[in-house]
RNA sequence: GGAGGGGUGGCCGAGCGGUCAAUGGCAGCAGACUGUAAAUCUGCCCUCUUAGGAGUUCGAAGGUUCGAAUCCUUCCCCCUCCA
């Protein structure tokens, strides 16, 4: 293991940030001079990023952190096209319009991580559409796609999976790693940037970008990748029952998301602890040490700090609030789910299974009464086994609503309105 | 354009005229055990239901048949080889 001189790279490597780096010596020294335009590129393909992309997030707050310049480079244009990297079918082909939403969504996503203001080097947004959608074919070709060897193109990962498993590749997608090194060099020479980083599926595409940039303008650039997240069984991170786990509050409720954390595998939370929240080291490896059910703290801690850089510190402290109320006193707590019912209904009661449904705690009639019949769901915490119970103003608790449970950990409350 | 092989529930993948709402695996949900963890075991896993049933699924649309995911026709999409 080398040992860096730049505070860049020593916290990328202490924090487990680095899976592959293309020349570590020639970084860490420009590192060392604070001279790192670093970038990321993020395809606008919904309209919030999720925790996916959070190491990715993480590793450009670092930069700006120990003095790099920051690039956060919007892909309006290559979301266009679509990247086949790590799928084995197309995306789907987004409409403009749709892909200007997400890039707003995506936007704001970054907004807590990332000082785009104020300090000695503000983070820069930039969308690579202000190059892409005027480039001219005959020129782009003549001028680009002259270095790229289609031999070369065909031993990427990314073009190989689909061809192994007999999977189309279209042109247009097989097009993308030129236009993604074409963004690298623009970058170069519009912001002197010099490093580009991504999840390690990106390698290829980043290692491309460096030699483009090199055969075209004689640039010295560099390319890192992170470790493809996982959960210490093997899981990929980041995607539950309900679906992913999203940055955007919109696309799920700080609470969720600090629910999300906090029931972390014990053989992750030092390493999340790492990657997830600025603590430092020497806090996480007391954290670390600690044994069995006590490990539960150290789970607390990695949900509220990794709430607060997202959500802030308000948020996080309200939902770690709920969870104490909830999970520790059994009672319920503000940011548990709510749905608000006419005092009129509840007066004449409501089947059982409609108000599962209704406070989403199911999806259907169907797996709510399932959900009740196998002893899942329970009403202020007592066991309800009949679907068809009517529950009521009777059945109001002591915050004036009815706690709905269903299995251990979802909870949602039922008040009249 | 020609020849062949395919498109099945979130995914993989059986079925090839009735016993098929469709084997199995994964994922997911719930129960037990626990520490809001993991592992393990058990149950569930299209929708609606006054619980008797009813309705919609096997790329799309037609057709044959008492009866079709299974046979026929046309169309759409994918793969392989040839041109």
């Amino acid at each position: 293991m080398t040992t860096y001189r730049s505070d860049l790279l020593r916290v990328f490597q202490e924090r487990g940030f680095i899976h592959q780096v293309t020349d570590p010596e020639g970084l860490d020294a420009l590192a060392a001079a604070r001279r790192v335009v670093g970038y990321i590129g993020f395809d606008c393909t919904a309209d919030s990023l999720h925790i996916g992309s959070l190491v990715q997030i993480m590793m450009l707050r670092w930069l700006q952190r120990t003095g790099q310049q920051v690039i956060a480079l919007m892909g309006g244009g290559t979301t266009r096209v679509g990247d086949p990297s790590g799928r084995d079918e197309s995306r789907k082909l987004l409409t403009d319009a749709t892909i200007a939403e997400n890039l707003a969504g995506i936007r704001a996503n970054f907004a807590p991580f990332l000082d785009f203001a104020g300090g000695e080097k503000p983070a820069l947004m930039i969308n690579n559409a202000d190059w892409l959608d005027e480039l001219r074919y005959i020129p782009f070709l003549r001028d680009i796609g002259r270095h790229f060897s289609v031999n070369r193109m065909l031993t990427m990962d990314s073009v190989r999976m689909r061809l192994d498993r007999d999977q189309p590749l279209t042109f247009l997608e097989f097009n993308y790693m030129l236009l993604q090194s074409y963004d690298f060099v623009e970058l170069a020479k519009r912001h002197g940037c010099n490093l580009q980083m991504g999840g390690s599926d990106q390698w290829g595409n980043i290692v491309m970008g460096v030699e483009l940039g090199r055969r075209v303008s004689d640039l010295a650039l560099f390319g890192a990748t992170t470790p493809l997240i996982t959960t210490a069984s093997g899981q990929k991170m980041g995607k539950t029952a309900a679906g992913a786990i999203w940055l955007a509050p919109h696309r799920l409720a700080p609470y969720d998301y600090f629910q999300f954390w906090r029931n972390t595998e014990d053989a992750d939370v030092a390493r999340f602890l790492k990657l997830f929240t600025d603590l430092p080291l020497d806090e996480i490896a007391r954290l670390a040490a600690l044994q069995g059910a006590e490990i539960n703290e150290a789970k607390k801690v990695l949900a509220f700090e990794a709430t607060r850089l997202l959500h802030g510190d308000a948020a996080a402290t309200s939902a770690a609030d709920t969870a104490r109320r909830v999970f520790e006193q059994g009672t319920a707590g503000a940011d548990l789910p709510t749905l608000d019912k006419p005092r009129g209904e509840l007066a004449t009661g409501l089947p059982l299974f409609r108000l599962v449904v209704e406070a989403g705690l199911a999806k259907s009639n169907a797996e709510a009464r399932r959900l009740i019949e196998q002893g899942g769901i329970r009403v202020n915490d007592q066991p309800a086994s009949d679907p068809g119970r009517a529950i009521g103003l009777a059945d109001l608790g002591p915050d004036a609503a009815i706690k709905l449970t269903a299995g251990r950990k979802r909870h949602a409350l039922i008040r009249p309105a």
